[in-house]
DNA sequence: CGCGCGTTTGATAATTATCAAGTGCCGTGG
DNA sequence: CCACGGCACTTGATAATTATCAAACGCGCG
């Protein structure tokens, strides 16, 4: 919320995003324009950053931290539709459709565009036009993936593949992984949350998850940090054997690659 | 597969394709030049129209009928990640993408493009990359819909959501409402689909709708198609009071009059 | 008519929701 | 520094829901 930054520290977020998949297809000027009107902010966890009916007026990407979209039901309920990522965006570009709530599930620093500035340079520039088209298709994949999570037929099945894809999509945000020590996944949300996610509820979770200890596949460190001791186990238990060890591995390995790089936390907040 | 339409039939297909919200919002020459690459074809219910991994090099909208996408699994089970339904587009206008099969769940008829000379079209025309965006940001919010749906608790939730959801989304294509007669619903997909789709089994699927039809909620006119008998039970059945049971009337009321207006085929068939 | 296919039904065991009580953790305030 | 309260998570017992395996049913088709 505060624009207390350095200029410094918004220099050095900024130079950061350009490494984007997005940003990078971008022409120098057109990038130039974004880092201008670009607005690093930060929220603490629970803050909402957009509510559901409100004229969403920025759109933005996640710089670090996790970032829920929810539907409020007219009962009151809330039922969370996508857990976005650094480097993943959020906002309409065009304000008539329907609308989610953003809300941080973590503390997070975004930043963020006023939409109007940002649908003009669209009108512009063809290549940014194009960059958003494919923003919105990777959330469409991601949408669809998390469709093929929750059709699991049991709860343990749903959770393990919900860890799994947490270390596929976000390597880096969900692991903690030291360069030697063990592979930590951060389940992102609270319980609450996770339950009405996954389709279940509150005491399922925490059942299958004391279950998936007792049986060795993952050890807890605190209420929502995992840690993965048997990784064949875990694919074995979602049902989804796509999710091939291997891979996942070599996320392990690249991660603890980027820690050993640069493990001052300047990469390792992205 | 066929090209055997006449002219007259394709001209009046074409001519209906105008009404779509994608196309209405395209200059005239724009409309022209798709005219002119469309190609129509019909496939028959279970035929498999884009093989996953295979090259997609076609985009298209479908004009009648229901189409799923599927990803299959690397263990030979398939998931179901969406329906599409008349006006809905498929295929990737970007290749490289993670790729579904395209299959038809019923008798089909599509209106294709070739993926290049459509991308290339996309480059030259603003209005269609707008309109292309806008497909992609409403297919975005579909499938945040289905995952709102799966996230349902119980098998019958699920069941009734998604009886719900036909109705709402694709009055047009699910409902075989005569003027006067009772609401029908198609199921669009057999009962393995269904269930997978729901993350259930078939079985339970078989069990729930009997449950609802014991208490008076449907009537079953064949195996796929329903009779709506209580509607505001069903929303209650769903867990979504989201759901106004008025706003359903109303689809429903439309869909009569259309059928009064249009009871010819002509319209009815779209 | 008999066959094959998809759907339904039945019985049983496993999974899960529900309600209620317990545990651990963390910040506040004494 | 420690006790207290609140909060989030875990655990327990029971009833409901669901998966699984197996068998029956209905129906279109050769």
């Amino acid at each position: 919320m505060q624009e207390t930054d350095t200029n410094e520290k918004r220099a050095a977020i900024l130079r950061k995003l350009h490494h984007d998949p997005l940003r990078s297809s971008l022409p120098p000027e057109v990038l130039h324009q974004l880092e201008t009107m670009a607005e690093i902010r930060h929220y603490p966890a629970g803050a909402t950053i957009l509510a559901q009916g409100e004229k969403g007026e920025i759109v933005g990407n996640v710089v670090s931290g996790i970032v829920k979209l929810e539907r409020l039901l007219s009962d009151g309920r809330q039922q969370i539709v996508a857990l976005l990522a650094p480097t993943d965006m959020f906002g309409r570009v065009e304000p008539e459709r329907l609308e989610c709530a953003v809300e941080a599930a973590t503390d997070v620093t975004l930043c963020c565009f006023d939409r109007r500035r940002f649908a003009h340079l669209l009108e512009t520039s063809p290549a940014l036009q194009k960059a958003v088209l494919f923003w919105v298709l990777d959330e469409l994949d991601a949408a669809r993936e998390w469709l093929g999570l929750i059709a699991g037929e049991t709860v343990k099945a749903r959770l393990a593949t919900y860890i799994l894809m947490l270390c596929r999509r976000w390597p880096n945000q969900a692991l903690e992984t030291a360069a030697e020590g063990p592979v930590l996944v951060s389940l992102a949300v609270a319980r609450p949350d996770l339950a009405h996610f996954l389709g279940t509820t509150v005491e399922s979770i925490s059942r299958n998850l004391q279950s998936m200890v007792r049986d060795g596949l993952i050890r807890q460190h605190g209420a929502s940090r995992l840690e993965i001791l048997d990784l064949g186990a875990l694919v074995a238990a979602s049902g989804h054997s796509e999710f091939s060890a291997d891979t996942l591995q070599a996320a392990f390995a690249q991660t603890r690659e980027r820690q050993l790089f640069g493990p001052d936390g300047a990469t390792s907040t992205l």
